[in-house]
DNA sequence: CTAGAGTCTAGAACAACGTTCTAGAGCCGG
DNA sequence: CCGGCTCTAGAACGTTGTTCTAGACTCTAG
């Protein structure tokens, strides 16, 4: 009804083939790798599973099920410091350009991230990122703002590069500069500073992550 | 090929019924709201205009067609000062409020701001943000990174709270906060701060604005 | 050893979808 | 009157998500 995390998963058989939902998500994941998100289909994900496209239906409910166990599943690539080091700075920067990463890696994470973000590898993040931001000394109500503010930074910047970036075309990423060029009266400033053009994304990433950074009222 | 667009439109018939597009644009929204991006068919949409399903594809060439326009629409709804007031932060504070006010009123948005979002509404926020950004005394690469981090927090907002609203059964809403509170080992700190807890969502994204606004190297 | 209850597989089938093809109606300037 | 353009829409195709159903396999209970 409401989701794949609030619902129990089936018991697995007594020594049935075990992993077999483990092994729909991996190749879900590699699918939407190859093909995008329009490629996911369920008597594909079956057919490279070597089943019938129906007996997915077995391990998972839906289709909808798939999608978000694969997005959960790579947040899970992001790794987790241990022990966090004594820095919170550091540890929140490093969780988040993981973060972001993960998302660039797979950029039909962009479509899907319209679904509700509850799954354990997500909330295992966003846990250590809150936990780090109360180490700088944040109480609440800033403690929650800060965590969601950071979050949705990394989610946004992931969508609209990784959007942008399904334009594969690079003719067509170029025609749509052109497009743009072309209304210089309109968009003035978009055109002199080239909204458009290729530029070092990392650098504008940490750039934003740091105003963001030094703007929250931390202890020190 | 590309995208809406870098594609010109149909030329209009010579006394033919004009606006045609845009009826169909107004009505995929009005479709959108009412029924959520999955309610959103071809054919559905052809007959809430009293018009054959395929008769769509003389005016558009594609479903996806239909999303872009329609998600460029609703942009549109984002009040543009006429005359920006001499306070930069004020214009852009209103700016973005009012974009995340859009996509909270169409919570669809949120699964399809996964497409460029190079039309024309979004160009002319965006034109008006940088330009706001530029009279705070930011100069590149300063100007572009804090165009896009602005723009990008508040498109993360907006994705993560209706995608979390989307979740319309309140009581799963429940189920989810039940499921979280009952790790508390696992997830210390979230289930301290009630991470799932409704809340003064507005509030939250004007604190996070705050950070985000504060920690520019603006002039003063 | 047999019966029966799980676990798991998969074929058949359905309604719905996006889209193409095609034929044609209505209108216009020449 | 003709030929070309704008616009409409029916028929049909292939594909999709999903349900229903029947059956195979495995283990436990009696």
């Amino acid at each position: 009804m409401t989701g794949v995390w609030l619902r129990p998963p089936r018991s697995p058989g007594r020594s049935g083939p075990p992993l077999r939902r483990d092994r729909i998500v991996a190749a879900a994941v590699e699918l939407l790798d190859r093909e995008g998100v329009a490629g996911l289909t369920m008597r594909r994900l079956a057919e490279r599973l070597g089943a019938g496209s129906t007996t997915l239906y077995w391990h998972v409910t839906n289709k909808d099920d798939v999608l978000d166990l694969a997005l959960d599943q790579i947040f899970g690539e992001v790794v987790l410091p241990a022990s966090p080091s004594g820095d919170w700075r550091t540890d929140a920067e490093t969780l988040l350009l993981g973060w972001r990463a993960a998302m660039l890696r797979h950029p039909w994470s962009a479509a899907l991230v319209g679904r509700p973000l509850i799954g354990p590898n997500v909330l295992a993040r966003t846990e250590f990122l809150q936990s780090a931001l109360r180490r700088a000394g944040l109480v609440e109500p800033d403690l929650t703002a800060a965590t969601h503010a950071l979050a949705n930074y990394v989610i946004g910047a992931a969508v609209t590069l990784s959007s942008w970036q399904r334009l594969d075309d690079p003719e067509s990423r170029q025609a749509a500069r052109q497009h743009l060029a072309a209304q210089r009266e309109r968009y003035p400033t978009l055109v002199e500073t080239g909204h458009l053009d290729d530029r070092d994304e990392d650098d504008t990433f940490r750039r934003g992550l740091a105003y963001l950074l030094d703007g929250l009222p931390t202890d020190r």
